[in-house]
DNA sequence: TAGTTAAATAACCAAGTGGTTAGGCATGAT
DNA sequence: ATCATGCCTAACCACTTGGTTATTTAACTA
């Protein structure tokens, strides 16, 4: 897999799961135990997501006795907001082309009102 | 894998080589071979990054004689944007605890200007 | 000391990824 | 008809992923 801090984010942020912890986490700390609660899943695939999350530094591990709390670290996220933000022309596009459209109808041949689409 | 279309699309942007793909795409359609030519890849390594990126709703591909133009549909990144924007006060609280700190600072103990850290 | 709880690690499995080479199928050119 | 081009599929490889169960470590509790 590719090691580079944007696909490590990307790649972390492509299980449900994982994004559901994430979603928890903006409500405060947890622990592992707190955050398995939703998931029928075992312990240890917990602990695996939340490896993957804390590799791409979302996510940081305190200690507190036997509990060892994770607190969300959304910084990745600004990144990845950037990033997709650089295409939003593209994906308004369709909508723009559609306005222009509706623009030059409206120009050269107004609508007849008294017969509406 | 998970097969939701937010997950697809986290997933083949979790490469370099597709998020290069996608930018090259910005600049209008491409063919296959136009698209491999950065890459130090054979042809069959991009036609798989392309299928990725198809099943994420990412491109789509047509057909002119022998050549396969593939375009970019950044729709799916609207969700991306919409999804990271929603934590946005997350990646911000540290300069906002920043801020606070300084603003508490200023108030209760204004800093000695002759010895700054 | 013995027992319980929280969480990690180890070992395993099926499936997917990212790459390769070899070969096949359309399409266009000679 | 033959050949070259563009691209795909097939088969293979090493590695990763997302899950499991069993075991271990660490800390508190009785």
């Amino acid at each position: 897999m590719a090691t580079d801090p944007l696909s490590l984010t990307f790649a972390a942020l492509a299980d449900p799961t994982r994004r559901a912890i994430l979603a928890r986490l903006t409500e405060g700390p947890a622990t592992v135990k707190e955050l398995s609660a939703p998931f029928d899943m075992s312990g240890p695939a917990v602990s695996k997501h939340l490896r993957v999350l804390e590799r791409a530094g979302l996510i940081t591990r305190g200690r507190d006795a036997q509990w060892r709390p994770c607190e969300l670290d959304a910084t990745p996220l600004r990144q990845v907001s950037e990033w997709a933000d650089g295409f939003r022309q593209f994906w308004d596009a369709s909508y723009r082309r559609l306005d222009d459209y509706l623009a030059q109808l409206q120009a050269n041949q107004p609508p007849d009102t008294d017969h509406p689409a």
